[in-house]
This record gives C-alpha cells, structure tokens and sequence, in this order.
DNA sequence: AATCCTTTGAAGTAC
DNA sequence: GTACTTCAAAGGATT
C-alpha cells in the first residue's frame, strides 16, 4: 500500500533514489497547491515552448484555450458537485482535504462493503475533449445506468472472491480511464446503452462490464466504429472469428498518468503546446513540483485503480499485454508492429550495449554519493544512456545541469532531436537554474526493486498520507523532511540554505 | 499509416 | 535482490 511515513522510517524515497530537479529553479518555491505560477509557466515556456513550438497556429492555440475554458468551467462546476459528495463519501480518504479536482475521490472504496455512490453523484456528463476525451474522462465515473446491472458473464467467483458486490465494480469501473477509442468516448448523450455493448467478443469484457481499460485488440479504425458504438464490421469481424482475440484490458493508470490525464488540458491551455512529449516533460516537472500530499493522491487513486482492476480481472496480468502484442497489444497497433518495437528497442540496446567491459552504470560510476552525476534515466532506475556506448565517458559536468541531460552529454534521444534539428528538448537545454530542491521530498521514489505496492493499506497510523512504500533508509533530506512540516517548506529551507541535491542526498 | 517522442510508475522477465 | 524492459496516455511530428 502505497504510504507516506512521515513518522516511522519514511519511505518515500531510497536515499539512492534521490532525484535532482534542478533543472527549474524557480519550482521549488511554488510547491504549494496547485504550484503553478505564472513565473512557472514562464519558465517551461521558455524553456520549451519557446524552442519546440515556435511554429504552432495562433487560432489554434485560441480555439484550444477557449476550449479549456470551458473546461474549466465544467471542471469548477464538477468540483463544486464532488465537493459535497466527496465529503459525504470518500469517507476520509485523506485526512488532508480532499483533492478538489479529482472526483475518483468520490468513489467508494472498494473495501468497504458499504461504500456506493450514489446514482445522483455518479453521472457525470462526460465532455468530450477536442482530442477526442474529455482529460478528466477518466476520473469521471459513468453513469450507471450505462451499465447492465448484472453482467451475464461476470465470472461467478469474481465477486465472493474479492467480497465485493457486483454493483460496486460496476460503479468503480468508472476509474478507469477511457481509451480515446475506448467505450469511455460514448456519452450518454450518445445513446450509449447495455445494447450497445454485446457487440461481440472485441468490446467485451469478459465480465461483462464494458469497462474502459478494455480496447479492441486491434488498431485505429477499429477504435472509432467502437467509438461510435457502430461495431460493424463484417470483415473485421470475419477475421475475428477466423483468430478470435481476447479484448485487450489495459494496464490500471499508475499515479503519474493519472496526474497526466488530469493536467494535461491544463498545461495545454497554459502553454498553448500541442506535442504531447513536451507537455509530458512539464507534466513530469510539475509532478516532482507536486507537495507528497499532492502525489500521495494520485498514489492513492492508482491504488485503487489497480485495486479495482484487480476486481474485475483477477486474471490480467501485465505480461498479457507484453504478450498481447504477439495478439493485438494495445498501444501496438498490429502484431508485427509490436514485435517491431520490441525488436527495434533491443538493438538498440544491443547498439549502446557494445563494450562489455565498459563501466555499466553511471550508478556504478560515480556511486549513490555522486547521484547528481548521474543521467536522467539512471536517476529514474531506467537504463543508462551515458555509460553504455563504448565506455566513453563524458565527464559529468555540473551536478546542477538538468536531471535529465546535461548539454556536455546529451541522450541519445536528445542527440537525435539535435541531428533532425527538432527543437531542443528541455532535456537537452541547459536548466534554468538552480540546484534543486525539490527532490525527493514530493517524491515517492523507490528503491531499485518494485515497490508492488500492496494493495491492503493498512491504517496509516504514521502518516495521513499515502504513497508506495518504499525499503530506503531514510537520508538526511528525508529526516528533514520529516521534521519539516512539509515539504514546501524543507525545499525552500534547503534553497534557502544554498544546500544542492548532492549535498543533500548524501548519506552515507 | 506507422512510429517516435516524452514523462513516471507498476509490473514483468532475466540473472 | 538487482537490473532492465514494457506498457499505460497523449497527440503532434517525423519517417
């Protein structure tokens, strides 16, 4: 269970796991809320608009900002709706108050027996967002009259097993997010009824619920006609039955997307950006930016998720979506494709991975003192990309240079961007400033092993807050942190105290 | 049309 | 136990 300890051993993060965000100086001090402010936003615009999206259409940018006005709009107006009915409901989910903008909080936890929402609080219009889903689709519970009451081919055991009715499964699959292709697009307003689910095998759950972690096994068309609610296909559905495939259940949202799903609308009306993976660098900021009550939320809501998906396919394991690929793996649009992917991702690992000899690691390298130092990708347990071509090791320059990439020694992918002379990452530009404070205090982080987050929280009795739990031993930034009221406020001591991630993660 | 890019976290495999 | 990989969302950009 995803915890916070901010009394016993808090484990929000491995000391060897401190991840330096210096590349924006200025964030650490706008950890509070809703952590934006307009200097914030300047800066990632700088930082990135300005180089990746130079070229981008006024109007659009106009017509999409007034799109998000109106969702704002919607989204007030929906706050102000979950405002009361969370209170009712979410029976203290967080001892903080709750998360105004997240109406997954409304939803009854699935433990708890009783724990239902209201038909009234449930339907939720869903608006639809340009892009084809509205960002908060995903945390907009369904109506339930969407739904069959009681799905024919729920597996039998489903329910005892967990001890959760069937009815509270139905409500809770509305946690899940809405693939853009996926049923969550059909609106009530669209007619949407439990007809319109027995469209065969493709859009079935094999419960029954037409949850929307489920997405046809195959590509874009495909989406759409589900979409619509217009499954009819008959070729594709001869090929189906020809090699039946199983509907493909998406993985449960882990907290970041989920974060994701949420902001995104925002940042882009902020940042008038359309590409997403520059949005997602923003989003990824802003996510370290976040208070540890803030991401304990999304932490919390992740858990459910998975909890939830738990419920309803007590049978999906990851690994049927790896495998899926070889049957239709979302994401991938075809089979081949996936197993180009896969193919494609292991020479290029085979590429980078040349000198057996080489140092490894720039953990390896430069030791968990020396973290600053290392590459963005090691930093966040990913693979090396400093260390894994020939060795050749570019002297880590600044350890204030961006976590990610410092310009002495860009990723590869940043080399890429530079080579097709995209617009420079922010990655790949020099970080605004400071070093950075806002490590791992609004961090989660792990240590190297998974936290499989257990899915049987306990009563927090150290902390009101809930994030994965994690084996470090504290470092002194987290026993400041600790001692710290929050973590806005250790941030801003550490910058004030001109104190450096480095300095700061150091603990041995 | 297909793939890339980009982010973090969860969960899988491999050793 | 550690290291690494894949996938989840998103949609413009690139191939």
């Amino acid at each position: 269970m995803p915890q916070l300890s901010s009394g016993g051993g808090d484990d929000l993060g491995a000391n060897d796991e401190m991840i330096a965000f210096k590349d924006e100086g200025e964030q650490e001090e706008k950890i509070q809320e809703n952590a934006f402010t307009e200097r914030d936003l300047a800066d990632l615009k700088s930082s990135l608009v300005n180089e990746s999206e130079i070229s981008q259409s006024p109007n659009a940018a106009a017509v999409r900002r007034g799109h998000q006005g109106e969702q704002r709009g919607f989204l007030d107006k929906h706050r102000e709706h979950l405002d009361g009915v969370s209170k009712q409901q979410d029976g203290g989910m967080y001892k903080t108050p709750a998360y105004p903008g997240y109406p997954f909080l409304m939803l009854p936890d699935p433990y708890l027996p009783n724990s239902s929402v209201s038909p009234s609080s449930n339907k939720v219009s869903v608006v639809q967002q340009s892009h084809g889903m509205h960002p908060l689709t995903s945390l907009l519970p369904y109506s339930n009259e969407h739904f069959s009451p009681s799905p024919p081919h729920l597996p039998t055991d489903m329910s005892q097993k967990t001890g959760v009715h069937r009815h509270q499964s139905q409500d809770l699959s509305g946690y899940y997010s809405l693939p853009p292709g996926g049923v969550g697009q059909i609106t009530p307003s669209m007619g949407w009824s439990p007809h319109s689910l027995m469209l065969g095998p493709s859009g079935m759950h094999p419960t029954g619920i037409p949850h929307p972690a489920i997405v046809p096994p195959t590509g874009k068309q495909e989406h759409e006609q589900y979409d619509r609610g217009m499954y009819v296909k008959p070729q594709v559905e001869a090929k189906r039955e020809k090699e039946p495939k199983k509907p493909v259940i998406k993985k449960p949202l882990n907290a970041f997307m989920l974060y994701m799903k949420e902001m995104r609308a925002k940042v882009i009306a902020e940042c008038t950006l359309k590409e997403s993976a520059a949005i997602n660098q923003i989003l990824g900021r802003r996510w370290h930016a976040l208070t540890r009550e803030e991401q304990a939320k999304y932490y919390e809501l992740a858990r459910k998720e998975r909890q939830l998906h738990m419920q309803l396919y007590p049978t999906w394991s990851a690994r049927d979506n790896y495998e899926a690929g070889l049957s239709g793996v979302a994401g991938a649009k075809s089979k081949a494709d996936w197993g180009k992917k896969k193919r494609r991702k292991r020479e290029k690992q085979q590429d980078s991975n040349t000198d057996p000899g080489s140092p490894k690691k720039c953990r390896a390298r430069f030791g968990l003192n020396q973290q600053t130092d290392w590459c963005g990708p090691c930093r966040r347990k990913k693979k090396c990309i400093r260390y894994l071509q020939g060795g050749g090791c570019p002297s880590p320059t600044s350890s204030d240079l961006s976590a990610i990439d410092s310009p002495t020694s860009p990723s590869p992918a940043c080399q890429r961007l530079y080579q097709h002379q995209r617009a420079p990452s922010p990655c790949c530009s020099p970080p605004p400033t400071s070093p950075s404070t806002q490590l791992p205090l609004s961090l989660p982080t792990h240590t190297n092993s998974h936290t499989h987050l257990p899915l049987e929280q306990s009563d927090d009795k150290r902390s009101n807050l809930h994030l994965p739990t994690t084996k470090h031993t504290p470092s002194h930034l987290e026993l400041s942190g600790k001692h710290m009221h929050s973590s806005a406020m250790a941030l801003s001591a550490a910058k004030a105290a001109g104190l450096s991630l480095k300095v700061l993660t150091e603990t041995q």
